[in-house]
RNA sequence: GCGCUAGUCGUCAAGCGGUUAAGACCUCGGAUUGUGGUUCCGAUAUGCAUGGGUUCGAAUCCCAUCUAGCGCC
């Protein structure tokens, strides 16, 4: 892969006593100031949030789904309106998931070999078949400012002779990948597999890292592992990637994932945890973490979080947004997704704030009693 | 006033002599990690209108009382 002008990443402060990260991502929709943690928009929206609240929430940069796209929307239809950006009228950068991630999550319905993958559509049955090369097609299509190479994720648990065919399938794939992108206007990511093995983490570490590319993931996280094993690879792997280059943990996370992610060297976030919370009922605050339809908040004139100034927070109390619940009005959903998303891209710019400042430490020990 | 019918969790109910008194909703908790999720999981009746009786055994049968609905004077 050549050197892309159109992307480029600086290194804004490392935290003295920590090592952790703070940098700006420059794309051509704008720049990204890290650690940041990024909203999914899996079916080019984020579930019930509208682009001008998402705005408001300080998003930089939110994800898209390239299986979900694929099969609704038709991607060629994206492209016909403009590629993402058009499509959703979204002006700010767009991440999109290469469809990896469905050849595990839907594993019951696919069969993977060295070509690709076939699976059948969660909802009308149909056969589909992605292959890398598919893949990067789909994506460019999209049009997406940073693209993720197409790879597999292996369950928790995994044996190691599975873990390691399937890293070096990965790696396959990632050439193929290589070789089938070419708009200039987007940044592929390779992403690291290994599983849980301190070995072959090094070892696809070290291949991705050859590649000179925008930025590298860490894949195959958040499977349902221990937060210590999650943590130890992590802290294993985030230092044999590309110091300058922005690091993406791929599916992660709670806020004190955030943190124990950015300790670690980790740059980039994503995750449906706070989207998918908001419809279940369970806000962020600086706090923890608190089910609104507890009978405690009835009378509760607060907003769902003190220090936060989310659209939610400047404008309802809890005692209203527990009745919105009660009564299934999808509008509580709606704005507990916002507080939700505001939260978490709040938390991962005060630990900017703290990086900036040297003080990352101090941040980290103040926060993370509050989630455990 | 008389007759008939019915009373089981906050609500709707199953049960019809031997059950640990189903289930649903509500209520109360909890889960959720590159989104098959308005989803999933758990908790909640020592008690069947009340008081007697029959029986080894009663929410279930009998009697009385109360309450409700319907009908008739």
């Amino acid at each position: 892969m050549s050197r892309n002008e159109n992307f480029s990443y600086t290194i804004d402060n490392i935290d003295k006593k920590t090592g952790a990260r703070a940098g700006t991502l420059h794309t051509p929709h704008g720049d990204i100031k890290t650690p940041i943690f990024m909203p999914v928009g899996t079916n080019s929206t984020v579930k019930l949030v509208t682009n001008q609240h998402l705005y408001e929430t300080g998003a930089q940069i939110i994800l898209a789904n390239s299986y979900h796209l694929y099969l609704r929307a038709g991607t060629k239809r994206i492209r016909n309106f403009g590629g993402i950006h058009g499509w959703m009228n979204w002006n700010k950068p767009v991440l999109t998931d290469s469809g990896g991630f469905q050849v595990f999550s839907l594993s019951h319905m696919r069969k993977i070999t060295e070509e690709g993958v076939e699976f059948r559509d969660i909802k009308d049955g149909k056969k589909h078949f992605i292959s890398p090369e598919i893949s990067m097609e789909i994506q460019q299509d999209i049009g997406a400012d940073i693209i993720m190479a197409f790879d597999e994720c292996c369950p928790y648990p995994c044996d190691y002779e599975t873990a390691k065919k399937s890293m070096e399938r990965t790696h396959r794939w990632l050439e193929r990948c290589i070789k089938a992108k070419t708009n200039p206007m987007q940044a592929l990511f390779p992403i690291c597999q290994g599983a849980f093995f301190d070995d072959l983490r090094k070892e696809s570490a070290e291949y991705v890292s050859n590649i000179d590319a925008v930025g590298y993931a860490i894949g195959g996280v958040s499977v349902g592992e221990p937060p210590e094993m999650k943590n130890h690879l992590v802290e294993y792997t985030a230092p044999l990637l590309p110091h300058n280059k922005p690091r993406y943990l791929m599916g992660v996370g709670t806020p004190e994932d955030l943190l124990d992610g950015i300790l670690r060297g980790v740059d980039m976030f994503d995750c449906v945890l706070p989207t998918r919370n908001a419809r279940h009922g369970s806000f962020f605050t600086y706090k923890g973490k608190c089910q609104i339809k507890n009978a405690q908040y009835q009378d509760d004139p607060s907003p769902l979080d003190e220090n936060c100034n989310c659209y939610t927070c400047k404008n309802h109390t809890k005692a209203y947004l527990r009745h919105l619940y009660k009564c299934e009005e999808g509008t509580g959903q709606a704005l507990m997704s916002i507080h939700n998303i505001q939260f978490l891209i709040d938390f991962s710019q005060k630990a900017r704030e703290a990086i900036l400042n040297n003080e990352f430490e101090e941040f980290y020990n103040r926060m993370y009693p509050c989630f455990k």
